[in-house]
DNA sequence: TCTTAAGCGAGACGGTACGTCGCGTCTTGGC
DNA sequence: GCCAAGACGCGACGTACCGTCTCGCTTAAGA
């Protein structure tokens, strides 16, 4: 494997640091993320850090965008409740318990600190993110299973933000009702304006 | 007043260690919030500092708390909505436009990197917002307006973690609109299990 | 002993300081003199080395100030030549064999690139060395055992130049003939003017 | 003109190097002396430099050697007085005016530092410069001007061992009247020994 | 004519040391 | 006894050069 001339960085190099970040910030924690301890665990010279990455945020940002962006892709089984409940969980899940979330959290709190970091979070991973949160919703709007909301975005954040809410500001675990209470909020609201004969909601706050 | 004799601790210290902790977060922002630059501003000495602080979040738990805990108590009009509305739009304009906010996203921030200070900020501030948040749904319930739900504790997340979301993760205004977003929602459901004829809901929804 | 504080510095780490850089120097040469490497050795941290001394050149004129100064003065015997014999040999000597002549030639090769470290080496060092280079001269004239000459500076530096050269320039080592070769050419020179009916340069000679 | 081939190296690049290095040296002093500096302003790769040489002060006496060897010539005019005049007065020049001399003052520099290069500057300029010191006394003794010293390479350090005395220790000017000094010393000496027959000043060289 | 191999410009790499910043501890003299 | 002042040991910062390395280009000798 080349190790870095003109034609180009060190492919080496660069994973050897991400994945250093990774390890250091889920066994040590944030404080002693360090470029140096980066740099040694790497195997690699703190200059080559400082040639490609401008802060040590950055470098956590690139290995959580490499690593886990993909990995909340709602399903798409035709059923709304079905998709949303996959949907929350996986979220929940990755919050509070992986260790991408882990980096997220971290990212998360740089970023109230760094708006340049902020903007780059947004930029390069929650508006995808936010994207699929909105997916299920799309899809019954498109299967007419579900009335045009005049914002979906709102509608989304009404879904995620309590997950969000737990995993960085109160702390707490998020247990399967939690998610279902999510869901029987959406559902009596999504119906309320389609209805007229009542019915479907009470069926689906009870699945 | 007295600058520190045999007689205790001095209270114009004190209130200019606050003062100064908070002044500089809200004009150099976190990076600059050092023990060494609040000294300075405050005109005294680190150790001051490091007798009655273990450290600078500490100064600025304790500035957050003594400024903001009570500015943030819903009003008991005797209806839900109109209580709610106040309250939730009251929440919104702290996390996104105050001083205090910007303190309280700091402290956030933080205590997602250090335990010690998540369990302070828990038991000093959020614990107490918390019960402010439920305290309009409790009212309702005790008025007998509401049904009791099975975890008031998640109702009030679902009202609150929406703005939460936007405030600390997606960095959005909130706009009125998003708070009546999350008013209808909750009126349509909690209605939902006391109503028979339906139709609240969408009167709510229109204030 | 105190260690620092508004009352000024540490003795303790001064001296500390200046006995690492001398001991590093003579140990392992010029090159491995590193602010580091002084700070590791004195057991200071680098800070308070930045803290009282502007580069480590500055450390070693400290040092060698302290150290050496007083160390080549002149005997005065009444008689010039023993006076010079032990002045020059004791030149020799401290230029090509004493640890403190090698922080002196260190201190010179520097100051070769460091017009500041020059002013200060000759300000501190060198022209109270050059004094105590004339003096048996002067105390010569004096004493009417030699004419006053135009330019006395001029005579030292014929007598001690040659020394300098060879420890500086060639790196030969200095034995007592080729100091007694400078005496003879001093004394007859010395003599020459004075002189009428011979005689004394071959006493000085034989001296 | 070739750039690198199969052929040998490339004289343009050996050039370009040799008159940076030169170049940076007078223009910016030692310290600016670098060798990504010299590969930089000579348009060359830092590897063509270690190709060829072992360190950047290699680089200068190469320089040195190449452009400044001859030009330290005595004359031979048949007089004694008038051939050191001219050379020691050449020599002062060289010492403390010329580019040359800069980069013998830093080459000498390093050489205390550096016992590798002390034996390369020795053996590749300062015997054949101290051999052209000596060629006019040689001169002088082979016309029978001036009796056969017992230490030539001494009775030469007499002569320029003051004038290196202050290039590199002093950092004074070198007037006229110096040289004159040294002329002085020289002539009553060497003349001392052709006197009278006597010889107490061997007496006393040899004690 | 075509191959091929040495020297080249370029520049990324692992390192060492630099000089600075802020940490949390300490010691002092004044009030 | 608390205070302002500030020196201290410490650790990390981001930068500058070191000397090594690999790459693709150029070019002339020899196949």
């Amino acid at each position: 494997m080349h190790r870095g001339n003109r034609h180009g960085r060190s492919e080496e190099a660069r994973l050897a640091v991400l994945q250093a970040a990774d390890d250091l910030l889920v066994e040590h924690g944030f404080a002693r993320l360090t470029v140096e301890a980066i740099a040694q665990r790497a195997g690699v010279a703190k200059q080559t850090i400082y040639r490609w990455w401008p802060s040590k945020t950055d470098i956590l940002l690139d290995a959580f965008i490499t690593d886990a962006a993909e990995e909340l892709t709602p399903p798409d089984t035709g059923d709304l409740i079905t998709d949303l409940r996959a949907h929350l969980t996986a979220v929940a899940r990755f919050l509070t318990m992986s260790d991408a979330g882990a980096v997220f959290r971290a990212l998360t709190a740089e970023s109230l600190h760094d708006p340049r970091l902020a903007a780059r979070l947004r930029a390069e991973y929650l508006s995808a993110q936010r994207a699929r949160d909105r997916l299920p919703l799309q899809r019954a709007v498109a299967r007419g299973d579900l009335p045009a909301p005049a914002d979906i975005d709102a509608m989304a954040d009404r879904l995620v933000g309590p997950l969000y809410y737990r995993a960085l500001v109160t702390g707490e675990e998020i247990p399967p009702s939690y998610v279902e209470g999510l869901l029987v909020f959406r559902m009596v609201d999504s119906v309320e304006e389609s209805q007229e004969e009542g019915g479907p909601g009470a069926s689906a706050a009870g699945g």
